[in-house]
DNA sequence: TAAAATGCATGT
DNA sequence: CATGCATTTTAC
């Protein structure tokens, strides 16, 4: 209604007449004001809006919550052409000029006011899908974020030049060949099948040890291919990305698929990701980032390696490239496929819902292809040797490993990195210390010999008595992984160590005995496999005060022993670690789906993600108190907190409360958030508050 | 960085 | 208490 006088069809011949002189500022609309019209408004009427729909909905790229819906604008009939939903466009918004794309274009506006005219279009490429757009939308009301955060992390920054670059054609028919990788996992064949013949089948794969996860996934993007659709890979990292895409080239041939990662410039960078929304090809694989690619005809989406927390973006809104893929494959209508070595609760959580089914090896299969797993506790044999002893390192290792250089095998050692976070255990059974109020971890807050405190609901734990040995004793977990990986040269005086880690990472070693000695995540692979694999100072890993740390210590030792030859073949691995835990018992046997049954049925009693919802929110006191005061929050929430969070480097106090739901109200706790964040920005409220919504770290 | 809304001093 | 000018706020 009010709407109308911006666009009535019968006010567009007065506006195309007043263009054709510029001079006469007449009445337009509600600009009959006073009697000086100025030149510039007089500019500003003089456009005429474009004949077809000629209001375009508009995001706007800011970070304001509150700003967080479209905004209405008309289209000048000059750029009627190149304004295209999903394109780029400038406008004045609150005086400045902003980016934004275009949603829609629409015949009409609800809005109330004026509307503006679009200042410029950025380019006629549509680069927002409307398949990406749901998604991201999607994708920020799940992580209380705002679409224009979520299209800033899918969208590279436009390259002109890339855009004018036509593609190479791509080369003829996707070769077809027998996949006999997948034979081994018994559905293996029928998943590839329904795939290739259009279907969409959801699939949680169990790797088995040894598997070339690269081939088996290129079998699933060409049996996407087959079935005339496109698909997207996401791996963790670069290293990953590199065997994935030599696999998809021995598939595929070249020029049928492309990789995204960072490390290449924004102008290539864009040109692939052009050359994926504009069909010139079909299967994109890449990191973290490529889960947004806009493939064409999305007919499905693969993870590996889902648990690795290099999938977990670290800007705003914070959301998991798992969980991107997942919400397009809903929305999308495509296959699905999550797989590693190891298996997440969010995985299980899959399988547990239905959503999607086990792709995992019969036990015989997997007992062939894994390698025997040895377990030492802490108090096991040292070494009589006395280089090794100085190395200490237990016999059965030290054994383990000459057997494997003798046999012209290379070893793996894995050490954690430095820097987890001490935390407490029972000092009697080493059991992790939790909160018998909230089941939290326990931590000391710095330095001091204070009393130990929940990390998470902030509550003393004074009288803190084991549950499971009755011990009254704390214990801080004993970090010092780096020096025995150094002193390891002395325990194998005449053997060459390699080391792969953080800074200079190791893709392969060749298959000579060497020690190689790499931190979780840079394990170089090798042509036939380890001989053994040593896995050091696992307590750093298991107590650090992480829900996750059992699940995330099985995930890189499973990650490691896959780079094992199989027992048969005389792989052996050693794990320091006691073979009473249940974690470890799941690397004995390799059940790590198994584990993640336990785990998450384990979660679910406790109130923990993800068999709950959780959100964190943190920021200076006030302001987190602000928060959660403007916050409608669904009834029943649990606000645990806030604790003072420790950042080093920091001077100020920064503080932050978790909330809890039952999932069925994920979606109303980040709507909550979200608005109240809204409230805050509009009112300019001075200290940010950062809300997480299943957030990774949970302490 | 443009208009609209609000604040404020000034003169009646 | 209307007026004009400066400042703040809105956001199409």
């Amino acid at each position: 209604m009010n709407s109308a006088d911006a666009v009535e069809p019968a006010e567009l011949p007065t506006l195309g007449g007043l263009d054709a002189v510029p001079g006469a500022a007449a009445p337009v609309g509600k600009a009959v004001k006073k009697a000086p019209a100025k030149k510039a408004a007089a500019r500003k009427a003089a456009q005429d809006p474009a004949a077809e729909l000629p209001v375009a909905r508009v995001c706007v790229d800011l970070p304001l919550p509150h700003l967080d819906r479209p905004f209405d604008y008309l289209v000048p009939a000059k750029l009627d052409a190149d304004v295209v939903v999903g394109g780029r466009v400038r406008v004045r918004f609150a005086g400045q000029l902003v980016d934004g794309y275009v949603l829609d274009r629409v015949e009409s506006s609800e809005h109330g006011g004026r509307l503006a005219y679009l200042e410029r279009a950025v380019s006629a490429e549509p680069v927002l899908s409307p398949e990406i757009a749901a998604a991201a939308r999607e994708i920020a009301d799940r992580c209380a974020g705002t679409l224009a955060d979520v299209l800033r992390l899918a969208i590279p920054p436009r390259h002109a030049r890339a855009e004018e670059q036509p593609w190479p054609a791509s080369a003829g028919a996707v070769p077809d060949g027998p996949r006999p990788g997948w034979d081994r996992y018994p559905h293996g064949p029928a998943y590839l099948r329904a795939l290739a013949d259009g279907r969409s089948p959801r699939a949680v794969w169990s790797a088995l040890p040894g598997e070339d996860w690269p081939a088996r996934i290129a079998d699933v993007l060409a049996a996407a291919l087959d079935g005339g659709r496109g698909a997207v890979a996401v791996v963790p990292d670069a290293r990953d990305l590199e065997r994935l895409d030599a696999a998809l080239t021995a598939r595929l041939g070249d020029g049928r698929h492309v990789t995204l990662s960072a490390a290449l410039g924004p102008q290539e960078r864009y040109r692939r990701w052009l050359a994926a929304r504009r069909g010139d090809v079909r299967i994109v694989a890449g990191t973290r980032a490529a889960a947004f690619a806009p493939v064409a005809d999305l007919g499905a989406v693969v993870i590996w390696d889902d648990g690795d927390d290099l999938h977990a973006e670290p800007r705003a809104p914070y959301c998991n490239a798992r969980e991107v893929l997942l919400v397009r494959a809903q929305l999308a209508g495509a296959a699905a496929l999550v797989g590693g070595y190891a298996r997440t609760c969010e995985a299980q959580l899959l399988l547990a819902t239905r959503w999607a089914q086990p792709l995992v090896a019969d036990r015989a299969t997997v007992r062939d292809a894994a390698p025997r797993v040895t377990p030492l506790g802490e108090d096991g044999q040292l070494a009589r040797d006395a280089a090794a002893a100085t190395a200490r390192l237990p016999t059965v290792a030290w054994q383990a490993a000459r057997s494997a250089l003798a046999a012209g095998a290379p070893v793996l050692v894995q050490v954690p990195r430095r820097g987890y976070a001490p935390s407490l255990s029972c000092g009697r059974c080493r059991a992790p210390a939790r909160c018998a109020t909230c089941a939290g971890p326990l931590a000391l807050p710095g330095g001091g010999h204070a009393i130990a405190g929940c990390r998470w609901c902030g509550h003393l734990a004074g009288d803190w008595t084991c549950p499971s040995c009755g011990g009254r004793g704390l214990r801080a977990a004993v970090v010092g992984a780096r020096r025995t990986a150094e002193e390891l040269g002395k325990a194998f005086p005449h053997t060459p160590i390699r080391t792969s880690g953080r800074d200079a990472v190791l893709t392969s070693v060749p298959a000579e005995p060497a020690l190689v000695v790499a931190t979780p995540g840079a394990e170089p692979v090798v042509a036939g496999g380890y001989g053994a694999a040593l896995l050091l100072d696992t307590w750093a890993l298991l107590t650090r005060a992480d829900l996750r740390a059992s699940e995330e210590a099985l995930r890189r030792w499973a990650n490691a022993a896959a780079l094992v030859r199989p027992a048969g073949a005389g792989g052996q691995v050693v794990v320091m670690a006691d073979s009473g835990l249940p974690v470890v018992q799941a690397l004995l046997r390799w059940d790590p789906a198994g584990y993640a049954e336990r785990e998450l049925a384990e979660r679910a009693e406790l109130g923990f993600p993800p068999a709950v919802r959780m959100a964190s929110v943190t920021g200076t006191p006030d302001a987190v108190a602000d928060l959660l005061a403007l916050a409608d929050l669904p009834s029943g929430t649990e606000t645990l907190g806030p604790v003072p969070v420790e950042r080093a480097g920091s001077e100020e106090t920064v503080e932050r409360s978790l909330l809890r739901v039952p999932r069925s109200a994920g979606r109303a706790l980040a709507a909550a958030l979200h608005a109240a964040l809204g409230v805050r920005s509009a009112r300019k409220a001075p200290d940010p508050v950062r809300v997480e919504v299943d957030p990774l770290e949970l302490f």
